[in-house]
DNA sequence: GCGACAG
DNA sequence: ATCTTGTCGC
């Protein structure tokens, strides 16, 4: 899919101060409230998704998957049954001076296509501004994939982010699409309630602008801390997720689309595949660099 | 000056 | 993110 706001590509050359600049810019252009063209609840597995003690019913097919011929989707029953939304998750991986960003796409829970970018990172990981680092790879897969995602779960933050304008939301509204933003912690904000103690799975936790936050009021709900997975027999507990709306999506939605596609891993499943194959490229990746 | 910070 | 053994839980 292609870029439909040239405008706010990320560009590492920028100074630190332009990126802040471009960041509020970004930001005044997203939509933090829902605008799909779909319906959130069906985002993932055909079946629900992880709100059940995790049984080892369903573990997933292993990835290997080339892929499908397309299905139609034209039923003869009586009503049109509408093909389940088609969700991309997205991570990077690094090797030496490169990144590697790979988009996994699914629908019904099923990879339909995988696709992977190589590019030379400009500047080093400066917290806030990582987009300049990991979005030129980023938008360089997206540009591979043969088709547009209806919603895409981005690793890393969206709105919960000093400009809220996150790697989530950076990428959404460059390319005007559905986002979410997964992170395994919290960049900024703060918890409505104490994140230290075992929270149930299916748990969300509000996460509120403080001061940290330049552009929001303090006390505006910017994303969720959420249990895709707790452990049931042990005192140890699973950190929750912290996941923040990037673009075109509003955080009751971010949070029921990450909870829909866990299947009893702490990622969802978009996210997690993406984290898998970004590590397959990487191993190849490795040698053909000098 | 000190603290604090996704990947 | 990346470098890594063992350990725990399901």
């Amino acid at each position: 899919m292609e870029v439909v706001r040239p405008e706010f590509v990320p560009d590492a050359s920028l100074s630190h101060e332009d990126m802040e600049a471009l960041q509020r810019g970004i930001a005044e252009t997203a939509v933090f409230e829902d605008d799909l063209p779909v319906d959130p609840a069906r985002v993932c597995g055909g079946s629900g998704g992880a709100s059940e003690p995790a049984t080892d019913d369903a573990q997933t097919s292993l990835a290997d998957a080339t892929d499908s011929g397309d299905a139609a989707t034209a039923t003869d029953s009586g009503v049109p049954a509408e093909a389940p939304p088609l969700v991309a998750g997205v991570d990077q991986a690094f090797v030496d001076d490169h990144a590697v960003s790979a988009v996994v796409l699914l629908r019904g829970g099923e990879v339909i296509e995988r696709v992977y970018a190589v590019e030379p990172v400009e500047i080093p990981y400066i917290p806030g501004l990582l987009s300049f680092r990991e979005g030129t790879a980023i938008l360089s897969a997206f540009d591979a994939l043969s088709r547009d995602p209806d919603l895409a779960l981005v690793d890393g933050s969206g709105r919960i982010h000093f400009r809220e304008a996150g790697i989530a939301t950076h990428v959404g509204v460059t390319l005007d699409l559905p986002t979410v933003g997964v992170a395994k912690s919290l960049l900024c904000g703060a918890p409505r309630e104490s994140l230290d103690r075992k929270l149930p799975q299916g748990a969300r936790v509000a996460i509120e602008a403080d001061g940290d936050v330049a552009t929001a009021e303090p006390g505006t709900r910017i994303g969720d801390a959420v249990q895709t997975r707790q452990f049931e027999n042990s005192d140890r507990y699973v950190n929750p997720l912290i996941v923040s709306p990037g673009h075109r999506v509003g955080a009751d939605t971010a949070a029921d689309a990450v909870l829909a596609c866990a299947a009893g891993y702490k990622l969802p499943e978009p996210t997690r595949l993406a984290d898998q194959y970004a590590d397959e490229v990487k191993a190849e990746v490795r040698e053909e660099l000098d």
